[in-house]
DNA sequence: TATTGTTATACTCTATAACTATA
DNA sequence: TATAGTTATAGAGTATAACAATA
């Protein structure tokens, strides 16, 4: 009649339980480097570090919010913030008087570059400390190989359908 | 004159990012399966997970909140909504008057029980689905590792020392 | 009409500090 | 005094819906 309940192997389990302290661990870490040497959330440390890649270190506001996966308000909420900090600075774009640009500003390219060594150091001492470089190499096989796969097929399971309707 | 910057190997940075992408993919779906399906918060499941495991599905506010790493007042805010919610029922320890002992209730159990095909879904389709057999079983390992590593050794960088004064 | 972005608003979550009560 | 928990409060973050401007 139902479906048969999904299962875990043992293994699975223990993977999954384990991914998921470790990544729990390693997040909190980088949030709370993140906070305590340059207060920025996250989130506002991924807008910049985006914007610092950029190749000429602005990106329209809904191209940064496809890349971050967030709501367009929350962006705005996000841009203001850091705009208010003089770290980004925003402005019409030119081409399309509907856009607005985002740009990293000097004092973000600061902040961004005091930030850095900490963040590295964290990733070193919650992520790599204890691996091998051969159990480095499998890791980023293996998940590079999911990261493929979860863009290769939108997961159609437990949700609706669009990436990010908004 | 100053310390050199710390790096990362490009093995160890792809490794980084797509271990974050991954864990930031997976995170997503199993808040919306659990928000969808359960109207429960990630917190929330794991308190519910937590006392369904107990030997007697009951454990002290502070033994909880020591577990998920949590605030003793945010763990009261949400004890409070699952009490609301008929899915855990709060009272006096026999033992130390000034204790409260959760508990989860059979509607906690059945909520459980209503989210737990879909967790296991969201698991596998984000997680394990392009993975064979070895490659899990070398995630187990490594992010065991990890995660053994991190218990053995509170990592001192960046941040204090104590593991949660509250 | 469709798209870009902002605003108004409301809600969830989290933490800090002050407080009560037991030990 | 120290511990367990709650309350008051304040702040960050997020999303939805309505809106204005431009394409």
């Amino acid at each position: 009649m139902s479906t048969p309940p999904p299962r875990l192997s043992p293994t699975e389990l223990a993977a999954y339980f384990a991914f998921t302290e470790v990544s729990s661990l390693l997040r909190h870490a980088v949030e709370k480097q993140l906070r305590d040497v340059g207060k920025l959330s996250y989130v506002q440390f991924q807008l910049l570090a985006r914007l610092g890649d950029a190749p000429d270190g602005s990106q329209r506001m809904t191209d940064l919010a496809d890349g971050v996966v967030y709501s367009r308000s929350g962006l705005t909420y996000q841009a203001q913030s850091l705009e208010e900090r003089g770290l980004v600075t925003r402005g019409p774009s030119p081409e399309d008087e509907r856009s607005t640009i985002v740009a990293i500003t000097d004092e973000g390219r600061d902040v961004l570059a005091k930030v850095f060594p900490g963040h590295i150091e964290a990733v070193k001492t919650h992520l790599f400390e204890s691996l091998s470089a051969g159990d480095v190499e499998m890791l980023a096989r293996v998940m590079g190989q999911v990261s493929g796969h979860l863009r290769a097929e939108p997961p159609r399971s437990a949700g609706g359908r669009r990436r990010k309707s908004n």
